[in-house]
DNA sequence: CGCCTAAACTAGCGGTGTAAGTTTTTACAC
DNA sequence: GTGTAAAAACTTACACCGCTAGTTTAGGCG
């Protein structure tokens, strides 16, 4: 086949297609022959509109992080902008595990990313913090989501109680956490997330902004 | 070549070279022919130490975890073991940023992650947190530690400034971030410990312990 | 001494990302 | 209308990947 009457492909197709097979197989089962398959095309044809694989996969994250809301901020109070934000970005992560080890590095750099980032900055330069403390404030947020998202605490933990009745005599339940898995790891950001929040406000109601 | 009449490979010695290449040449740069010619040997002959590359993984994961100070927990004030524990995984995870990756999954799966658990659970459960708050407790700190190694916030922000100027107002100064990223990253990460542990200290003084 | 295992080797399989060159279609300038 | 250039598919191929299989030889043990 040579070019067709209708072009098979276009970024768009390509990015959704690779999305969807990352959120149901994995990072590692995205390979650009695979890739193409699904698209009923050969290999080497998606280079024709991406120069790499890495190209590809960022705009899959960028896709993803797009969907974080980021128009919470427009109310004006920085600690509901915050709080939203984070369950927003954290629900769009927990929507798309597979994809965190991606986001995890280099937020700056894909247009989504920044535009996230000039969003938490802003607000929180505009409530009256310090540059350097906005700064720490946004990373530190970002830390707790993509930590949280990253690895699973609970899942973990082998299913095998047998294996830590000897040696680890407080982890002797510890195999029932597979069980509530999701409740545990939600509840730690919850609370995380609490607690810095409140943490955050207390400094602020007491001026210490920077 | 033969059997020689020395064992020219050990486990040990297999995995202090993966060791070293990932720390200097990160994760990607590790593969098994690489490895072996760094050891002065073939690539299959590792097959006869490791059944598995992720063997070889794991075991560089292990060690490194295994680095991390645990007996800060001995002296029986829960705040201040949490705060140096946390200090020593941080110091550990900045000095070998290139493995975090692994070791951000599975926590639970190798020894020195679940002797880590334990000793952190138990501190919590012995202070009197219920084992709800205790596993939401060490799973949070996990969050912050492992978010913060993961993707150093500052890092992630391109080092030109022309890209910010136009579309992201309050980032016109990001690039400067490259300069003081360290100080960035240590800033928030200080940041957050600070308030987690002061939140859950005032919570455990109230006496809200669940 | 003879046997078994350990620890190296070589050869090779199927898969990976990607480069190069080919073919045909489409869009556009003259 | 025709010639040309770009676009979008193709095939082929390269170097590398993790790993398997089979071979060779040294060391330790009965």
């Amino acid at each position: 086949m040579a070019r067709p009457r209708q072009a098979l492909l276009t970024r768009e197709r390509i990015v959704e297609a690779a999305s969807a097979l990352i959120d149901a197989e994995g990072l590692d089962a995205l390979s650009m022959r695979r890739l193409a398959t699904e698209l009923g095309v050969q290999g080497p044809s998606l280079y024709n509109h991406f120069a790499t694989k890495a190209e590809i996969v960022d705009a899959v994250a960028e896709s993803v992080v797009a969907q974080v809301d980021i128009e919470v901020f427009r109310n004006g109070d920085w600690r509901e902008g915050l709080r939203l934000w984070a369950k927003s970005y954290h629900a769009v992560l927990t929507a798309h595990p597979n994809i965190v080890p991606v986001l995890a590095t280099g937020p700056g750099r894909r247009p989504a990313g920044l535009a996230m980032a000039e969003a938490v900055y802003g607000a929180l330069i505009e409530a009256g913090w310090s540059r350097a403390r906005a700064t720490h404030i946004g990373a530190l947020m970002r830390y707790l989501i993509t930590g949280s998202a990253l690895g699973s605490f609970a899942l973990g933990f082998a299913a095998d109680p047998e294996l830590y009745d000897e040696r680890y005599p407080h982890l002797h339940r510890a195999h029932e956490l597979a069980a509530h898995r999701d409740a545990v790891d939600e509840g730690a950001f919850e609370l995380g997330l609490d607690l810095l929040i409140t943490g955050l406000t207390e400094r602020y109601d007491q001026g210490v902004r920077r």
